[in-house]
DNA sequence: ATAGGGTTAG
């Protein structure tokens, strides 16, 4: 402001007019001296003309002070539409689109104005701020009638608003009718097109780019890659960044942190060792993005070392690095490393975020590591930081696999209160969680309230009904599936032949095997021919099941093996459990239950010496039996009890509580399955070693410390034994107690004496 | 007056 200015401005009586006329710039006045002149102008009596209150408007807007421009806004008489467009354009640029859009139908509702196509892009720009299709639409409307559309301004802001609210299709039609196409359009269309995985509109789009005469530059070409990144189309975006590169365009960090997830993701070491050269040379090889992208490149490539050591190199400790990192280690299984990189970023100056423990938890979910992962749940709330959308399903499995029943309905709860209920991901995770803890029919709820479903979805409900034996649910359900036009994928086969594998339907089971290649073009895999051999095998038609496996497409692996053992041990055949066996001992010579399972064979035919055969081949190589563990949740507490272990507190209460069972047992005149036991010694001896089994004292634990009537849930690692098996059928009649064991095939729900697997398993 | 891109968790 000028010295002449600032002094007309100081004395008292000057009129705004004065201060226009003279052209002084008043853009630059501070807050105090904006106020100073309106007061003064206020002062004057002088009605405010628009121009100059358009002026002021902007000043105040400049300082953020809204409520200010408003009220000086209403003071005015006959407003011009520049005196909205001002504070609209000021809301837009600060994001603060509601408000935009607010003044925006209050200038046209109530004042009756005509927006011009200046006002419009801004007003755009804010319906696809908040992804308001609704208003946008309307606007659009406006802008056809009224001509606006004629503007490229205006038509650009559309292209954009349809690309955000991802309507591609409108977005183009706009763009067609543009005349003159501007690169940024086209661009964004371009990315557009590559997001939503449409390959060649993308590509053909990108060729009539240059049709046009418009020069593709850096921009447009790091919204092809980084799109086909996103869609996951990874070998398009490697494609495309060669592409780029052969056209003479230096790709910037953008490029290189947009194309290195797809070349991790498609596991090529060796183009993205040569990308990582490639960033050096162009020196963006320390920004923090490509830092982070390098990360999980080699964590992606299986290159733990390389990725350390980027880690390390790195100037800046960053979090996005170190969570990175972080999954870098767990994707590897070494969930030690990940602990430890976890727990040093901890104990830094870093605060960790919601991805940092998101990583880590569920890197203990993955690994076997279940009640550390709910631990980690707790300690992640108290530092205050917020579970969100992800953080949930990769938490619940940890609740499925130990059962542990209160903390995954805690976790339900969490997630109805914070609204994130409705995600696919939540709500499939919700349905294993509730299927693995045996409550099939509160999966099935979740089920049924999910308002958007998809394939996974529909898997996990199946899978639930299949693991507790139910064909006819699974079956059902696969019905509705068709009819709500969700196409199956292979692990719906998976389910519905398991299914119906376990509960005994052969017929239907084999027809849904030649359905799902001739009817639905999906290709058995393996375990569907495993699936087929255990439901043959179960139907008790084991030379069937042994050509199946003769005759199948593939080299029958241990899980194809091993689901005819079990079948030959069922039907006791044991010319056949030999040939299996044989084959699993070639396969797996390190996995005792092979051995185990065959001697039980033995030990049920009372073949003693081919039992010992086994178990000194067994001690010959160091194998021992897998012991025995099993889970109970005890008011939100889970207790883990071994096999033939002694220590727990309760241990005498135990065995006193088990011996009145299993004298009342045989007073009924059930008698204890013996040949369940490996060795062979006299038939008391046996009962013993019965005794331990972590089963039958899981459900014991749980019969004293749980109100009479109420349900018992155990896990157990292994597959169920027949003694304990007949035991818990007793206890269940006996104790009039619902009873639900998980081994690991399947669900075993005894009530009044019997079992849902209809003694098959 | 309008418009463009990137990392880490499922």
């Amino acid at each position: 402001m000028s010295r002449l200015a600032l002094r007309v401005f100081e004395t008292h009586h000057c009129p705004a007019a004065i201060l226009t006329s003279l052209h002084i710039n008043i853009t630059t006045l501070s807050l105090p001296q904006t106020r100073q002149l309106h007061a003064q102008i206020l002062r004057t009596g002088l009605s405010l003309d628009s121009h100059f209150a358009t002026k002021l408007l902007s000043l105040y807007a400049h300082h953020l002070r809204f409520s200010e421009a408003n009220t000086l806004l209403n003071s005015i008489q006959n407003p011009h539409v520049f005196s909205f467009s001002t504070l609209i354009h000021a809301y837009s640029k600060l994001t603060r689109f509601t408000e935009a859009i607010l003044l925006f139908s209050r200038m046209i509702i109530s004042h009756g104005l005509v927006p011009d196509t200046r006002l419009i892009p801004s007003v755009i720009k804010a319906c696809s701020g908040l992804d308001n299709l609704r208003i946008g639409n309307q606007v659009h409307g406006f802008c056809v009638t009224s001509g606006l559309c004629q503007d490229s301004f205006v038509q650009s802001s559309l292209v954009h608003l349809y690309l955000k609210c991802s309507r591609l299709n409108y977005a183009h039609k706009v763009f067609d009718k543009m005349s003159h196409p501007d690169v940024v359009s086209c661009s964004a269309l371009v990315s557009g097109y590559a997001r939503d995985g449409r390959v060649n509109e993308a590509k053909m789009l990108f060729g009539r780019m240059v049709e046009l005469g418009i020069e593709p530059n850096l921009v447009s070409w790091n919204g092809m890659v980084a799109g086909f990144n996103q869609s996951g189309h990874c070998l398009e975006a490697v494609k495309v960044f060669r592409n780029m590169h052969l056209s003479g365009f230096k790709p910037d960090g953008t490029t290189i942190s947009s194309v290195l997830p797809s070349v991790g993701e498609l596991e090529d070491l060796s183009v993205g060792v040569q990308i990582h050269g490639y960033a050096y040379k162009h020196g963006v090889g320390s920004d923090k993005w490509v830092v982070c992208a390098l990360i999980d490149m080699y964590g992606k490539c299986s290159s733990t070392m390389e990725m350390s050591q980027v880690f390390y190199e790195m100037s800046q400790r960053d979090l996005g690095a170190c969570n990175a990192l972080i999954s870098g280690f767990a994707r590897n299984g070494l969930t030690d490393d990940a602990l430890k990189a976890f727990n040093r970023v901890r104990s830094q100056e870093l605060k960790l975020n919601v991805v940092s423990w998101t990583s880590i938890i569920a890197c203990c979910s993955q690994h076997g590591k279940d009640i550390e992962s709910l631990d980690l749940f707790r300690e992640m709330q108290l530092s205050g930081v917020k579970p969100n959308a992800v953080t949930i399903p990769c938490l619940l499995p940890a609740c499925g696999n130990i059962a542990a029943l209160m903390h995954g309905k805690a976790t339900h709860g969490f997630s109805l209160r914070t609204g994130i209920s409705d995600s696919v991901y939540v709500g499939s995770a919700l349905i294993d969680m509730y299927a693995n803890c045996g409550r099939i029919h509160l999966a099935r709820i979740c089920f049924d309230r999910m308002p958007v479903r998809n394939i996974v979805c529909w898997n996990a409900i199946m899978g639930g009904y299949a693991m507790h034996g139910n064909a006819n649910e699974v079956i059902e359900i696969f019905h509705s599936m068709e009819k709500s036009n969700q196409k199956p994928d292979f692990i719906t086969f998976t389910s519905l032949l398991s299914a119906c594998s376990h509960s005994g339907f052969t017929d239907q089971g084999e027809q849904f095997f030649n359905k799902m290649s001739k009817e639905y073009g999906i290709k058995p895999r393996i375990e569907h021919y495993a699936c087929l051999v255990t439901l043959l095998g179960r139907a008790g038609k084991l030379n069937e099941a042994y050509s199946t496996i003769e005759n199948m497409p593939f080299e029958p692996d241990a899980c194809v093996w091993g689901a005819l053992l079990s079948s030959c041990r069922v039907h006791n055949n044991m010319k056949l459990a030999e040939v299996a066996a044989d084959k699993l001992f070639e396969l797996e010579p390190n996995n005792p239950g092979n051995y185990v399972l065959l001697s039980n064979i033995y030990a049920n035919k009372g073949l003693w010496k081919e039992v010992d055969r086994v178990r000194d081949v067994m001690k010959s190589m160091g194998m021992k039996k897998n012991p025995g563990c099993s889970w109970i949740e005890i008011k939100n507490k889970v207790h883990m009890l071994l096999a033939g272990d002694t220590s727990h507190p309760q241990m005498i209460k135990i065995v006193e509580k088990m011996d009145n069972l299993g004298m009342e047992m045989k007073k009924l005149g059930c008698l204890p399955v013996t040949s369940f036991v490996l060795q062979d010694v006299e038939d008391q001896e046996k009962e013993h070693i019965l005794c331990g089994h972590s089963e039958k004292l899981a459900v014991v634990l749980g019969l004293l410390n749980t109100p009479q009537g109420s349900t018992l849930q155990v896990i157990k690692n292994l597959r169920i034994c027949g003694d304990c098996h007949g035991f818990i059928k007793f206890v269940s009649e006996f104790e009039e107690r619902e009873i639900f064991v998980r081994d690991t095939n399947r669900f075993h729900h005894f009530k009044n004496g019997l079992c849902s697997c209809g003694d098959f398993w």
